[in-house]
DNA sequence: AAGCGGATTGTCT
DNA sequence: GACAATCCGCTTG
């Protein structure tokens, strides 16, 4: 049995790159899921990239942390956050290691698994809501802390929940970039957000809003 | 289509 | 103690 070539497992040197580079080339691969019911696949149409201490806007930005250690790890490692109280985001580290850049999953397409997913999902309407953003990305993939530093490209694909296939990417020129989403004060400035154009997948822009403050 | 307020807790100052 | 790489439901246009 050949393979198909456009589920072809990407090797960790695809990673092991500046995190500019790495971002848009994430663009249609494919994120194996491997849950104990069965797989859930997802087609990436979203992602942002976050470089390091160099970057107000990254959460290595203030150094090391318990939290966000894996960043400072191997590329090709998942770094799973918690944010708002309530939800998980994902991203994958890249770079040479100790760059702690890394690229936050913010949208995509489930393209097998869609029972799985609408499981996670059941405030969901459509099925292009599924994993529309980076905490529905999150929650219909079922990810959590748990996850946090799981590989990737794991020499032996029964030992991890995860797996990145080639997948069909996009034409350059369907390919567009702009600010990234909820990211304010310096880190505004970076047109690091990239998306597949008129994706109907891709999440909503919104510019970043400072909370306002209980009374 | 766009704007709002509330939810809810880990993490860092 | 402040705020977060967000989402949802409801309102207005």
């Amino acid at each position: 049995m050949i393979a198909a070539p456009d589920r072809t497992p990407l090797d960790r040197a695809f990673f092991d790159r500046p995190v500019l580079d790495v971002a848009p080339d994430l663009l249609g691969r494919v994120l194996v899921r491997k849950t104990a019911h069965g797989p859930i696949e997802l087609r990436l149409t979203e992602v942002e990239a976050y470089a390091g201490p160099v970057d107000p806007g990254s959460h290595a930005y203030r150094g090391r942390t318990d939290r966000n250690a894996v960043m400072f790890g191997p590329p090709g490692h998942v770094y799973v956050y918690f944010t708002y109280g309530m939800w998980h985001c994902m991203n994958l580290v890249c770079g040479p290691e100790g760059t702690a850049s890394a690229v936050l999953l913010r949208a995509g397409e489930i393209t097998a698994g869609a029972d799985l997913a609408r499981k996670r999902r059941q405030t969901s309407r459509r099925d292009t809501d599924l994993a529309q953003g980076p905490a529905r990305l999150a929650t219909a993939l079922d990810v959590d802390r748990a996850l946090d530093g799981s590989d990737v490209c794991p020499s032996d694909p029964d030992s991890s929940p995860f797996q990145i296939l080639t997948g069909a990417p996009p034409a350059l020129h369907t390919v567009r970039n702009g600010p990234r989403t909820g990211v304010g004060g310096e880190g505004a400035a970076h047109p690091w957000r990239f998306w597949i154009t008129a994706d109907p997948t891709v999440s909503p822009y919104r510019p970043h809003a400072p909370r306002k403050r209980r009374s």
